[in-house]
RNA sequence: GCUGGCGUAGCUCAACAGGUAGAGCAGCUGAUUUGUAAUCAGCAGGUUGCGGGUUCGAGUCCCAUCGCCAGCUCCA
């Protein structure tokens, strides 16, 4: 019999009989490693422990430990899932069910409505199918064959997949587990048993194919883990993450409302969340001016000509509000750029100005759909930092760069990581295919020449020009847009800009637009997630609350409490007939950074004794030695 | 916008299968003068999101509308 050659992972190498398969081989090698594979790479390709070799290969393990091995075990769920419906259920129709970045999901097709409640019944179908370990069999067949056989089983969805393949398939992969079969490309863990720890998480309608216009489906997601104590963890952070929702600590710490009776996604500021925004705006401008912006504002609304003229009415208005003065049409901005531009065209512009960076902490009203309304993170009304550059092509290189030096300092001030990517072209667009090149390149060129890593978002650029989006992860590690880089060939186009070159001749400049937080409302409920509500000294709307024992403590307290004030410290006083113990409990609920107590002893030396969040009493010190000590954590940020 | 779920006091939540809304916290009043996460007592608080309908009777059932939640689609 022929023999073949396989790269064991160790590098070994050994000889096997052709068509052995890869479960045999791994047992010969390493019978243990088997517990946790959930399937192998031949040549760098995935296949099933059941594949059989025929030639010549390296071999490497997946397991469960690695990101494709828990995808490819959340797939395996998720098919056991779709049998355990069609188990329970009758009259259920199968769509598609893939892994996703924290677990996986199955679409199905049922004229009654799946509750939270069935999620009992169905686990426990599942568990069943788990302890009958029954081992996933692949087959490759026709397409033909393929549609007779889920046609036979009524599938209508999985015959609409099949036909919509390519022509240049043939054939097509079925994988079955105990008397349950799906198209699907594979690979499979080796068996049912194989999975250990699993739960169905929510259900909620989605379209099918993900486009509007088809039919509502039902999308039931669960997740899996490898281990038991995994999947605990992962129930942790969720609960953890519904503790920090800011909506609930808006609330709770009286930072804002999003109310009825004004109007669904906007937001009203109460005192401790604007001071909260101004903070952030105050450390907008001065970073701004640092680094050679110039602030510019504009107005709200605009005449609707500009916005068709900037293409905006064309390809914006559904997302648009408009008004009417004295029959004079008018477009509410659901951008800054269109007073920036006006701005630039203001006077005959020489290449010695250039770059130009025009800075707005622009309010911008966009009309989103109902149901993506989601606390501060998607509003009707918001703050962008805004700020356009316009400038000469041989400049964009160190524009880009230097925003994203900026970014890349905004987001450690703010304690964040993040990840970029570079969006492109989408279907609905403007511009020419030459512009669009360039624009993408030149981002492109940008992010190599900085050694930014990144990633492509196929589609996913603006209208009118290619963008860089930095996505922030916060302590949880959910992923938020905010920063991103714009490049625009085409607005100033539009609006016929130019400047003098060298040779005296006019030129077209190119235009970036930019945001650093992005939304400041956005940015301040991520912010808010992130710490959870316990926001850093510097942010803090109240730095330090004053706690008096007893009420012959007040004369002392008052007098702290004006020195602290004059020192610019945000401070709070909590002079009320209450126990201290009680006031203590009540500014830590409020996450303040310092509680200052002031007794007998404290007014005998002069001092405050602070108290910090995390429960550090800091004994006895003096006002001014508080003060400094608070003005020290802020220091570096204001 | 779509699918499903949900709107009860400022907040968190009760009210069996329709029978004229109840608790804790917060608030107010009084007592208490208090040392590092809740002092005690009393009082007050709601046309059950808004508008229709069915019924002898609706928080509970039906319709419509506004809003919220989870997704989908879209996005800063």
């Amino acid at each position: 019999m022929e023999k073949i050659k396989i790269t064991l992972p160790d590098n070994s190498i050994h000889m096997y009989a052709a068509g052995t398969k890869i479960h045999e081989i791994v047992t010969s090698w390493n019978k243990e490693s088997l517990f946790s594979t959930v399937a192998v790479k031949l040549n760098n390709v995935l296949v099933d422990l059941s594949y059989s070799v025929h030639e010549e290969a390296t071999l490497s393990l997946i397991d469960t430990a690695s990101k494709e091995g828990l995808y490819i075990l959340r797939h395996s769920i998720s098919h056991v899932m779709a049998q355990a419906v069609q188990d329970t259920f009758d009259g259920v129709q199968v769509c598609i069910g893939p892994s996703i970045e924290e677990g996986f999901y199955y679409d199905f097709d049922y004229a009654d409505t799946f509750a939270p409640e069935d999620f009992e019944k169905i686990e426990t179908r599942m568990r069943e199918i788990v302890a009958a370990d029954y081992p996933f069999i692949r087959r490759e067949v026709s397409r033909t064959e393929a549609v007779a056989l889920f046609a036979d089983k009524g599938e209508s969805y999985k015959v609409e997949l099949i036909n919509d393949l390519p022509e240049d398939v043939k054939k097509v992969s079925i994988y079955s587990q105990g008397g349950y079969v799906d198209l699907c490309r594979g690979p499979h863990i080796p068996s049912t048993g194989m999975i250990k720890a699993f739960k169905l998480l929510s259900v909620a309608g989605a379209y099918w194919r993900g486009d509007e216009k088809n039919k509502m489906l039902q999308r039931i997601y669960g997740t899996g883990f490898a281990k038991e104590g995994e999947l605990a963890e992962y129930l942790r952070i969720i609960e953890e993450a519904k503790k920090r929702d800011h909506r609930k600590l808006g609330r709770e710490l009286d930072l804002f409302q999003i109310n009825d009776e004004a109007g669904a996604g906007l937001v009203i500021f109460h005192p401790k969340g604007a001071m909260l925004r101004a903070i952030i705006e105050d450390w907008e401008r001065k970073e701004h001016l640092k680094r050679g912006y110039e602030m510019v504002m504009g107005p709200q609304i605009l005449k609707v000509d500009l916005w068709k003229k900037s293409g905006h009415f064309d390809h914006y208005r559904e997302n648009m509000y408009f008004t009417e003065i004295e029959d004079q049409g008018y477009g509410i901005k659901p951008m800054n750029c269109l007073s920036h531009m006006l701005i630039y065209k203001s006077k005959i512009r020489s290449y010695r100005d250039l770059p130009l960076r025009y800075f707005e902490l622009g309010t911008v009203h966009r009309h989103e759909k109902t149901g993506v309304l989601h606390g501060l993170t998607r509003v009707r009304q918001f703050t962008q930092d805004d700020a356009h550059i316009l400038c000469t092509p041989d400049q964009l290189n160190s524009e880009i760069t230097g925003i994203a030096d900026f970014v890349s300092y905004a987001m450690k001030i703010f304690g964040f990581d993040y990840g970029v990517e570079l969006s492109t072209r989408p279907e609905k667009s403007i511009g020419s295919d030459e512009d669009w090149e360039m624009a993408t390149a030149a981002l492109e060129n940008a992010l190599k020449v900085n050694h930014m890593v990144y990633e492509i978002n196929e589609g996913d650029g603006a209208f009118y020009g290619p963008k860089i989006d930095f996505k922030l992860k916060d302590a949880l590690n959910r992923k938020w847009q905010c920063a991103t880089i714009q490049c625009d060939f085409t607005l100033p186009e539009r609006f016929d800009l130019s400047y003098i070159g060298a040779d005296g001749e006019k030129h077209r400049p190119v235009m970036l637009h930019r945001v650093i937080l992005g939304s400041i409302e956005r940015f301040l409920g991520v912010l808010i997630e992130h710490y959870a509500g316990a926001f850093p000294v510097w942010l803090s709307p109240v730095q330090a609350i004053l706690l008096i024992v007893t009420d012959r403590h007040i004369p002392f307290g008052e007098s702290v409490y004006t020195q602290l004030c004059d020192a610019g410290i945000r401070a709070e006083k909590d002079f009320r007939n209450e126990k201290l113990g009680f006031k203590i409990r009540e500014a830590q609920l409020q996450k303040i950074p310092y509680m200052l107590v002031i007794g007998d002893r404290e007014v005998e030396s002069k001092c405050v004794s602070p108290r910090k969040r995390n429960g550090k009493d800091l004994g006895g010190i003096g006002i001014d030695k508080f003060i400094e000590l608070v003005r020290g954590e802020c220091e570096h940020y204001q």
